[in-house]
DNA sequence: AGAAAGCGAGAGCGGTGCTCTCTCTTCGAG
DNA sequence: CTCGAAGAGAGAGCACCGCTCTCGCTTTCT
């Protein structure tokens, strides 16, 4: 584990690398993913766009990068809030992540795009991105682990099909170890996830402009029904 | 409201726009909207790209017309599936709504992600887009009236926050004429939204990948969970 | 010390959206 | 019926894009 480089070379590589994936996610935060231009980055960086590709082998591997980058933001985001709270106050814990991740989401639109809105057209996220996306998904499992620990059960959980039971079965191994959810609480648990984030999106992308005055009233009101839905309170 | 155009220059123009259109909508299910290119499109239909600007002014324009189509296309695939049902038949409706959503969506990915993925780079979807998206949720607000008026109300409906209550207004005025839902209900209507066109959302987009093992089994569940928190069944 | 590898610059390829000009056709009013 | 106006297509061109390749120069390793 050599933290400091050995040659010059090396360490001007690193730096440059880094001021090069600096740049490009300012101008991500700015203009978005899809107009995200190599070219433009390697202006402001102060070196020709071919010079680029001996630090990324192509646009999208920059794309990637910036993936990882933002996931691993957003993770730490979520993970900050979440140990803000109580241990034992899973209410609170749901509720600090839903805003952490509401927060960061609208400070951060085209990240947030980046990461949970359509995918860039020929572009297929490697699988190096998933441990980052995983982040973000661990931290409301642990919260759905100690709150069915401390006895705090879903309301009006529906059984399980037989396909959902085997289905969910890759939801149930990212559990930590030793840790146990019934899978139709777990379900309900992943449904309220994907309630954040379906609800989120829909603000985001404008799909509720007119209809909800009140983004924040919505979101709060959406939460404070999790937490009752999935016995929290 | 002539149907039939007067010279052979406009009738041409008809044809023309829509066979540019149509070839556009070709493109878009095959290559997705970012990638969606007016020279490429041009070249199909067997003119120079300059000559396309007579009859979109511009991308965005052409955008906002395959927009339009869509939502229309959808919109009509669930007001099928929602007429297939009895109208007393709340949760069967329900159903079938989410039911063709899903397959649509399936079926157009490209399509869907336009609609409901991240908003394209410097597009900003203009108010004609407004009506057609509308149609869309028109379909489960009728559906929600419905089941409000055969006192099938949603269960642990939360009471709403003051802000909430006003927030809501949007969706109110949304409903047809005469016809009423309790604001708390209403909002765990759009929470039922916001749910499938979440979870939708990630499974095409892959976030569910790994974890959930069978995308069948898990909507079928979730319709079902919904059913029972809205009351239905 | 010399070979090898790394790196930046520049030119270039094929692609994009879009503009402008030129020519030809079609239309409608006198 | 004529003639000017408007519509339409083609082509060239502008500025941009991702990406490749070559050519020198520098650093590193043997």
């Amino acid at each position: 584990m050599t933290t400091a480089p050995r040659t010059a070379r090396a360490r001007a590589r690193e730096e440059i690398t880094r001021a090069i994936q600096q740049t490009a996610r300012r101008h991500l935060g700015e203009v978005g993913p899809a107009a995200l231009s190599l070219r433009a980055i390697a202006r402001e960086v102060g070196m020709v766009s071919s010079a680029v590709y001996r630090y990324f082998p192509s646009r999208d591997e920059l794309l990637t990068a910036l993936i990882i980058e933002s996931y691993d933001e957003l993770g730490a985001a979520l993970e900050t809030a979440d140990s803000s709270c109580a241990p034992q106050d899973a209410a609170g814990r749901l509720g600090a992540y839903a805003h952490a991740l509401r927060r960061w989401a609208r400070e951060h639109p085209h990240e947030y795009a980046l990461l949970y809105g359509s995918p860039v057209p020929g572009y297929a996220a490697p699988p190096t991105t998933i441990p980052a996306a995983l982040r973000v998904s661990a931290v409301i499992l642990r919260i759905a682990e100690q709150a069915h620990r401390a006895g705090r059960h879903p309301a009006a959980a529906r059984p399980l099909s037989e396909a959902e039971t085997a289905g969910v079965a890759g939801v149930r191994s990212a559990l930590a170890d030793g840790q146990h959810v019934d899978d139709a609480h777990l379900v309900r648990w992943l449904q309220a996830w994907s309630l954040l984030f379906g609800q989120l999106s829909l603000e985001l992308f404008g799909h509720l402009r007119g209809g909800i005055l009140d983004d924040d009233a919505h979101w709060a009101q959406t939460i404070e029904q999790l937490q009752h839905d999935l016995g929290l309170q």
